[in-house]
DNA sequence: GCCTCATATTACCAGACCACCATATATCCG
DNA sequence: CGGATATATGGTGGTCTGGTAATATGAGGC
């Protein structure tokens, strides 16, 4: 894996940024963010999530560097940070796919 | 995210893939299935993991289609079954980089 | 200052998950 | 068959985490 030893704490580091990742309201976050910049506000009608749930979803994606906040008047906009998050969901997406396509294969078979 | 619609079901299936991911122990096992097929002592041993524990991490990882496994006498071994999960690791690797050299350009600025 | 609105924080509960122990299953050998 | 070894499974305790309600913070307008 890349330069880093894997030692435990690298390890732990690198779960900890999976578990992020690991959870529906978050990803359902993120995809809102790939169309662009949205206010929390905007984000909790666009999900359906509590507003204090959203606020705290947001608060991990931001300590963790997945999205960024910018301050403006009352509201509070956040953004995706980094592309490599999408590129994530993506993969994991094909993965997804594949297992489909190979669990239908069984089924039709 | 590809083609799937992001239903609310398809985003809870790729969470929990991500949720396989989202703990040392297991991304340990992968590191360790890397370098080519174990037995579930061999990784016992590697990770200094218990067996019964190691046993349901491997069944985790198996159940998503992460692992492969191959019956062998008395031992099972297990493979890495998707090119793709050293890929998600990977990037999720460089990430970490990121985060860690933009910190320390900011201690050392 | 006071009211209002957007967001963050706190406290609490319920469910999920991991590590560990004990036990079960399965395969090989004698 | 009986014993030994490798792996899987069941149960339990403790910890973590998500959702929600209530409250706090902070900015803007009057």
């Amino acid at each position: 894996m890349s330069e880093l030893g894997m030692t435990p704490e690298v390890l732990e580091l690198i779960a900890a940024r999976f578990k992020a990742l690991a959870e529906p309201a978050r990803l359902q976050i993120l995809q809102a963010l790939r169309q662009g910049e949205r206010s929390v506000t905007d984000l909790v009608d666009e999900t359906g999530l509590g507003q204090a749930n959203m606020s705290k979803h947001l608060q991990q994606l931001h300590v963790l560097g997945f999205v960024q906040r910018r301050k403006e008047g009352l509201f509070v906009y956040y953004a995706l940070a980094d592309k490599r998050v999408l590129k994530l969901c993506d993969l994991m997406c094909g993965r997804l796919e594949s297992e489909m396509k190979a669990r239908n294969r069984l089924l039709t078979a």
